[in-house]
RNA sequence: GAGGGUGUAGCUCAGGUGGUAGAGCAACGGCCUUUUAAGCCGUGGGCCGAAGGUUCGAAUCCUUCCACCCUCACCA
């Protein structure tokens, strides 16, 4: 491996404290002790701590050093924030400050000293002792413009956490948005379960699966694309209310809003329907607006969006009246197939009524969705999983929610009927046969549970990775995921 | 998968029409005991993404490849 210039100069200060007896990887602080206090308590409870004049003692990386002769200034970064230190010769003695020419922006020390305001007011510690607990041999990004670079940020992510704030600050968020779904769902008695990622057939969601290969079974398994099979039997076990938080894998194109494995909620409530789901997605929304933002307002895209309940609902069909101003009840696929000729929009590779209907609506109606709303009753052809929408073959009880032009969530009024639901998996069957690439499998273990007798069960899908991007303003998934796949170099 | 763009020092970026590389921060050597993008004096650091080609001469022009970004297609 090629080592830089400064590499080299910082293996060569480590070889010297070794020759020194120092060693730059201790177990523990030689002189320093116990470390007491994060950063932010240091500073928190500045005015206790500093009357008392008393030692107290930290510890982190040093991310700015500023020598002044005799004193030598460094600021100490930990997960908390960060503080100012103050070295002198007179009180750290010479043999030790004389140390610090060996140590770099970058490398992690324990301190332990008293608390003080400078001239210019700012809190800092007199350090009275101090250790190297880890040398680093890199330098960090520049202060100034930190780590821009996107292919770095995201190849060296523990950079970019370090460097950039925001960056740290997005994951304390996305930690706490989880966080409060959980406390959210847990206060309203339903329970958190695990399901297979391992699948011997995957269901749930039209997706391209991920495929791998178990050894000692000889068999081949499929990442999961959803959750949705397994999470039904356990409402058929009669656990009334479940959900999961979960990876999952869909082995698919990666853009602004796509990465190949992506977390998800998928909560299931037995004895309610998609109304219900809805009054839960604005409660909980609410709920980590209220909780993460204290309002129930929140910026995205330069936009202002209110988190308020009641969402906007809108059928399928009037919102494309609205914003495509087409009217495709009662439209044939020649008229939707001159209305996308006409606006420029491409044709979908498959030319049924729906698939155009989609298509129409992702391009004129999805960008316009900026404010809360639900796009309720889907077509049946494209919902296999979904209980009829009553007095109309064509539909399903299905919303969508859109905001910031992101879709958020997806529910439905869940098939329970195993007559119906056996139909339906044929029909994507059908469909196969006819070069739909894209179908569920049949899953007649699945089948067999809800012949046992499935209830009436209200379905809920978020996609937490959006959700975070929604609350932390990013306009790209890969700001919102530590580590997105990449290609290895 | 298709089209467009980017890749120069550890980091952030300059480098009209080809003449063999520059700044700030970081680093190194000095001076400096309350600075904070500390300051002042001085120094070093680059296979200009990789490989070919054109040319007397390539960071610059051409070809191929690699990585990343944007748009589109597939999808949540």
């Amino acid at each position: 491996m090629e080592r830089s210039e400064q590499t080299l100069i910082r293996l060569e200060k480590l070889g010297k404290l070794r020759e020194l007896g120092i060693d730059p990887y201790p177990l523990r602080p030689a002189t320093v002790g116990e470390i007491e206090y994060k950063t932010q308590e240091l500073l928190d409870n500045f005015e206790d701590l500093s009357s008392e004049e008393k030692e107290v003692s930290t510890a982190g990386r040093i991310i700015a050093i500023r020598k002044h002769g005799k004193s030598v200034f460094m600021h100490l970064q930990d997960m908390t924030g960060k503080i100012q230190l103050l070295f002198r010769l007179n009180i750290t003695g010479e043999e030790k400050f004389n140390l610090i020419d060996y140590l770099d922006i970058g490398d992690y020390i324990g301190v332990r000293g008293i608390l003080f305001k400078t001239r210019t007011g700012e809190n800092t510690m007199d350090v009275h002792k101090w250790d190297l607990l880890a040398k680093s041999l890199h330098p960090l990004p520049e202060k100034w413009h930190g780590l821009k670079d996107i292919e770095l940020r995201i190849r060296k992510r523990y950079l970019d956490l370090s460097i950039n704030p925001e960056t740290r600050e997005i994951f304390i968020k996305r930690a706490k948005i989880i966080q409060f779904i959980r406390d959210f769902l847990n206060g309203r008695n339903f329970l958190e379960v695990e399901t297979p990622i391992l699948q011997a057939l995957y269901g749930g969601a039209f997706a391209t699966p991920f495929t791998t290969y178990h050894q000692t079974m000889d068999m081949e398994l499929f990442l999961r694309i959803a959750d949705e099979l397994y999470l039904k039997k356990l409402i058929i076990g009669d656990l009334d209310r479940v959900y999961e938080i979960s990876k999952n894998f869909r082995n698919e194109g990666i853009d602004r809003t796509h990465n190949p494995e992506f977390t998800s909620l998928e909560l299931y409530q037995a004895y309610t329907d998609y109304y219900g789901m809805m009054e839960l997605t604005e409660e909980l929304l609410g709920f980590i607006a209220s909780e993460l933002l204290c309002g129930l307002n929140v910026t995205f895209n330069e936009k202002e969006i209110s988190v308020e309940k009641p969402f906007q609902r809108v059928t399928m069909f009037d919102a494309v009246k609205e914003h495509a101003g087409i009217d495709i009840k009662g439209s044939s696929v020649e008229a939707l197939k001159k209305y996308c000729k006409d606006n420029e929009i491409e044709l979908p590779q498959r030319l049924s009524f729906w698939k155009l209907v989609e298509k129409i609506f992702d391009e004129k109606v999805q960008p316009n969705l900026i404010q809360p709303t639900f796009i309720l009753d889907y077509p049946i052809e494209l919902s296999p999983l979904a209980k009829r929408k009553p007095g109309d073959p064509e539909l399903v009880e299905r919303f969508e929610l859109f905001i910031g032009g992101l879709e958020i969530a997806n529910a439905f009024s869940e098939l329970n009927d195993p007559i119906d639901q056996r139909e339906r998996f044929e029909r994507q069957m059908e469909l196969r046969r006819e070069g739909e690439e894209e179908t569920q499998e049949l899953d007649e273990d699945f089948l067999l549970a809800v012949e046992h007798g499935m209830p009436p069960t209200g379905g809920l899908g978020i996609g937490i990775d959006r959700l975070v991007m929604l609350f932390t303003d990013t306009q790209s998934i890969r700001e919102v995921i530590l580590f997105p796949l990449t290609r290895s170099k």
